[in-house]
DNA sequence: GCGTTTGGTAAGTGAATGCTTACGTAAGCG
DNA sequence: CGCTTACGTAAGCATTCACTTACCAAACGC
């Protein structure tokens, strides 16, 4: 898991649509493909990928899976902005410098 | 420009090469393209994509055109995954509350 | 003006991807 | 034990997408 699957992850509409449902609480399979306009596979398939990617986990309890959302995946993403972010503004900062000493 | 965009915009490896190339200072695109295993016309395609999302920004000097990394869209997406993030910290407060009150 | 440099755009192509239906499987229930 | 529920997985299909080559337009230098 790292910040390219997590960006991978989160860039299908129906997978955020699922991390969306999953803010409001845990949820099984069944529950989440309810609420969207694609068929249970599907969300079968989308929660593969979000869980590979750090952002849900999977808890079997009885005969159905309950997924909910994991803070890792997150916290990849959040790293991997922040050192964007950081960098842009140190390169802003140079150009300043630059631009004063000129 | 949203969220979605720069999420899809970053989820492609050669994009996020060029963001790389660029967090170095602002380059051309001829100069953008040497460094990369892809055409010129592709990283010009890319760099579409990526001044759509808020990703870079387009100045004009010459017969050259040269692009820079832009906060716009980074700052989007730090709100979004801030948004995300709160929520999750939120739903694992409710869930303690929850466990604790049983 | 005329050729050169630089880069966006059009058109086509192969691979990836998101979806569907069909099927297999593990766990509860009578 | 069957039967049902809940879900993952396989296979197939349509669309999207990243890339290529070919072409066109704008700005500079002589």
């Amino acid at each position: 898991m790292a910040y390219d699957e997590v960006l991978t992850a989160l860039a299908d509409p129906t997978r955020r649509a699922v991390l969306e449902r999953l803010r409001e609480g845990p949820r099984s399979v069944g529950a989440l493909a309810a609420g969207l306009p694609v068929s249970r596979p599907a969300v079968s398939q989308h929660l593969g990928v979000l869980k590979r990617a750090g952002l849900v986990t999977e808890q079997r309890v009885g005969t159905r899976r309950v997924y909910a959302i994991e803070e890792r995946g997150l916290m990849e993403l959040r790293d991997y902005v922040d050192r964007l972010w950081t960098d842009v503004l140190e390169a802003y900062r140079r150009a300043a410098v630059a631009r004063a000493a000129r």
